[in-house]
Formats: C-alpha cells, structure tokens, sequence
RNA sequence: GCGGAUGUAGCUCAGGGGUAGAGCGCCUGACUGUGGCUCAGGAAGUCGCGGGUUCGAGACCCGUCAUCCGCCCCA
C-alpha cells in the first residue's frame, strides 16, 4: 500500500482539530484587535538571503531551502526558502513598505512557519506562531502592552497560572562583562545559563566549565545573578546594564494593573536564541510543558538590517500548537466545540423522495439551519443511525405520506420523540426545538 | 545530530519459533416507516518495509523507515 502519512514533522487537521486551532486563534485574534494591532499576511515564501544570517548559526541550518527551478535546477543551490518566522519577514515588510505604514505600526499575524527541526512533544516542522509586534517606538510601554495583550489572551483561552519571564539581553552583556568573561564565549555562557530552570545550577556550572568559562568568572556571575533575583545592587555593571536594569523597571511599572502585573517575573538566567533581541525579553510557561508557550522581545536593528534605517521594534510571538498541547491535554476546550455538522439531516424512505428532500432541505436552511441530505435511500435505520453517530440532533423524515400531504416528520433523537410539521413550518420549529435544548 | 522504547484488524492492544487473536467499531439478520439495548451471524491484517538464520519467523539477527520519550535547540 501507498505510504499515506503526511511528510514527516507536517500534520493533517481533521475537522475537530480545525475547530479547536480556529476556536484559540479567534480568541487571540479579539484581544490582540483590542490593542489596536492590525493584521497582516507575507508570503510563505521568502528569498533566501531575506532569512539567511537573521537567527543564528543553528536558526540556519533549520531554514527550509527552495532550490532553483528550470534552468538553474542543474546548479543545486537554493534561492528561496520557507518563512522560519514571522518576525524577518515583518521586519522586510516595514523596510520595504515604510513609507505606506503609520509611524508607530502596530500588527498581528497568525500564519505558518516552517523549521527543518527534530519533531518532538509539541514541535512540529509545520506550526503557527501568533504574533504581536510593534514598529517605531523605544518606549517600555510597548513591552508592557505586549505582556498585557499576551496575558489577557491566556486569560481568556482559560489559562490561569502561567508566567511571563522577563529579561533583558544588554543587561546579561553586562553581566557577563563584569564577570570577566569574554566576548567570544558570551553565546556559549548564555546557551549554558539559558538552561538553569532545567538542568539546576550546578548543572549549569558544569556547563559553564565545559565550555571554557573560568571557575572565578562562573561564581561571579552566579553572584550577580542572585544579586538580581533578590533585587539587591548588582556590582560591576556598565552604564548600559545599568540602563537596561532601569528600563525593565520602566516596564514593569507600565504593567501595573494589567493582568501581566502578576504573572512578570524577573529572571536573570533567561536568555532566548534568535540572534536578532538587543533589549528585553520575554518567555511565557506553564508548569506542565517544558518549553516555553511563546516569548518574544526587543529587537531595534533588525528593519535597518533591510533598509539602513533604524526602526525600533518590540514583538512577542505565542506558539498555537504548544497552546493546542496544553489546553487538548488539560480539556479545557468549550463544549460548543464538539463537532456536530448540521442541525438536522432529511432522510427518505425511497429514492423517489430524493428531490422532496432536497426542496425541504432548501427551505430549512433558508430558515437558518445547518443541513445535510442523506444521499442515498439506504433503511431508515442505517441513516437514523448515521446521524444519531455525527451527533446530528434531528432527523427530518420524509415518506410517501408526509410528500402526499406535504408534511415532514421531525425525530429529536436526544428525545426519541417525534412531531409532524408542514415542509414550510418544520424549519421553525426545529430552530425553536434548538433553542430550548441550549 | 545522539541515546532509549515501540510498530500485529478501522481503533486500543494480546501473542516471544509450529493453523493470526481479543475488546471496541463496522456489515447482515431477528426488526420489510425509525437509532441507542439484547441476541445470532459476517467481513476485515503479505504482523511497518528489506534482507538473513531456520525444515518452519509475527516472534530470533542485521539493516531501514515511522512514531513516542529523553538530549540538543526551539513556538
């Protein structure tokens, strides 16, 4: 037999997975409207050299290359690839389209992305990230706006406990620096710290060692770090660690009274992977899933990577398929999701009373009701059955005798008890039956 | 990319060298204008794929692919 599973890391969405994927990105969709972010859509497809150097040495490796097509297919090299996020391209867009946009440019887009990456609990090569950012501003408002619309949309997806971790990438700079490590071990130190929630802080320690950080500058950054997590004075920082201390203060102040205020927490050890964040970052979590449900940041030099011209730009990004993991895990998805196709199916008696279903399906969903035709004029009871099976309420029968006077039979199969209605008023009563069982 | 586990009927799984199994689902009938309950019957699997060992392999060996769990990294 033909292999039929879909292509590794990609997956198929039957109609219950469309409804409960639509159902959260409604939800995100509403709060993040609410903060006057608009939506936008770019192309899966970029050009290569658009995502090539934007996410470090490993962000690169992951990217889905297009190779050239026609005439350059003999060559071998790519030209194009598939988005790897949502934020490069926006990044693109802003540099391209700047002179069309508002000064302070505030969007969303919920779209697909693709990473060559190892599919695991909750990590797809497929996936859907949610995102917010916002162009042409340095305030802290912007980061805590952010916060703000993320929390609310977990909110209101039903998540109650989660966390918003906040850091801040120049303030690690200044760490590290204080602590006498240099330049050229930075990404390693931050790997090796980025991992303290997991593997402790002796692991991290051993980390550190392993990859070339000296016993005295290990302890002195663990010292700055408790230094932090206590908000004790931190010794040895520059003045932009000094600055970036102040900034995540600003932030957290703009947060008050937002329902990110009691879900922030400072975390010195957070450190986030795309290259591009140059000031604050952000990750959230809940206990039970070990990466994180989405993070963002801030990222200041990305547009003038495209344009020369610096914009200022602040983002967060929610996984659907971590948020998907969660809520499927935890059944925290409404009722009104359950898949029911229609409100009621028409079944017949004979294959002469085919065009009578069709005429009385017609005028059912001129009354406003989801309905569905069973094709075929199999027994009666296969095709009670098969509704009863989809969930599907009513079954609106027609034999030769309701097509002689021009009724219809309406089964509540919840009810097991049945009514007769003219073809004209059945429609109505049905709507008014639904109405009354919620 | 590395380590571990698992691939048997549509689904969940049992069988660990000698005739391919169970539960659920599906189909038919009891019940020729009515689903769920009951009873009787039925269909369905080259045991992930390729090789090897053996008189004989679903089982043992090698390879491969897929899935899951860790690691790495990330949404």
């Amino acid at each position: 037999m033909a292999r039929t599973e879909p292509a590794r890391g990609m997956r198929d969405f039957l109609p219950e997975d469309v409804r409960r994927r639509e159902h959260v990105i409604v939800v995100i969709k509403r709060v993040y409207e609410r903060y006057g972010f608009e939506p936008l859509e770019t192309p899966a497809v970029e050009n290569l050299e658009t995502l090539l150097g934007k996410y470090g040495d490993e962000g690169n490796q992951l990217i889905y290359k297009i190779l050239k097509r026609g005439e350059g297919e003999a060559s071998g090299e790519a030209d194009l690839a598939l988005r790897y996020d949502l934020t490069v391209p926006l990044a693109r867009v802003v540099a391209h389209h700047h002179a069309k946009l508002p000064r302070l440019f505030k969007r969303y887009q919920i779209q697909p992305v693709w990473r060559a990456d190892r599919p695991a609990r909750g990590r797809f090569r497929e996936f859907y990230q949610c995102d917010v950012d916002a162009l042409g501003s340095t305030s802290p408002v912007i980061e805590a706006e952010l916060c703000a619309a993320v929390a609310d949309a977990m909110v209101e997806l039903g998540f109650a406990e989660f966390s918003i971790r906040l850091n801040h990438r120049q303030l690690l700079t200044s760490m590290l620096n204080a602590s006498g490590i240099t330049e050229t071990l930075h990404g390693a130190a931050l790997v090796a710290l980025d991992k303290e929630d997991k593997i402790g802080v002796d692991g991290v320690r051993q980390e550190l060692a392993q990859r070339g950080v000296l016993p005295e500058s290990a302890r002195s950054l663990f010292a700055a770090i408790g230094a932090l997590r206590d908000r004790a004075p931190v010794s040895g920082l520059d003045e932009t660690g000094v600055a970036a201390l102040a900034n995540l203060d600003a932030i957290e102040t703009m947060a008050k009274g937002t329902q990110a205020e009691a879900r922030l927490r400072r975390d010195p050890s957070l450190a986030r992977g795309l290259s591009y964040y140059t000031g604050a970052i952000m990750e959230v979590n809940v206990a039970d899933l070990a990466g994180s449900l989405g993070g963002g940041g801030r990222y200041d030099n990305l547009v003038g990577m495209f344009s020369g011209q610096q914009i200022p730009a602040c983002g967060f990004s929610l996984g659907l398929e971590r948020i998907l993991v969660v809520m499927s895990e935890r059944g925290m998805f409404p009722a009104s999701l359950a898949t029911t196709p229609a409100d009621v199916m028409v079944a017949v008696f004979d294959a002469a009373g085919l065009p009578h279903a069709m005429r009385v399906a017609g005028q059912m969903r001129e009354a406003g009701l989801r309905v569905l035709v069973y094709p075929d004029a199999d027994k009666i009871g296969k095709q009670i059955k098969y509704a009863d099976g989809r969930g599907i309420p009513f079954v609106a029968l027609l034999g030769a005798d309701e097509i002689a006077k021009g009724d219809v039979t309406v089964k509540n199969l919840a009810a097991q008890s049945q009514q007769t209605h003219s073809q004209s008023a059945a429609g109505a009563a049905i709507l008014e039956a639904l109405k009354n069982r919620g």
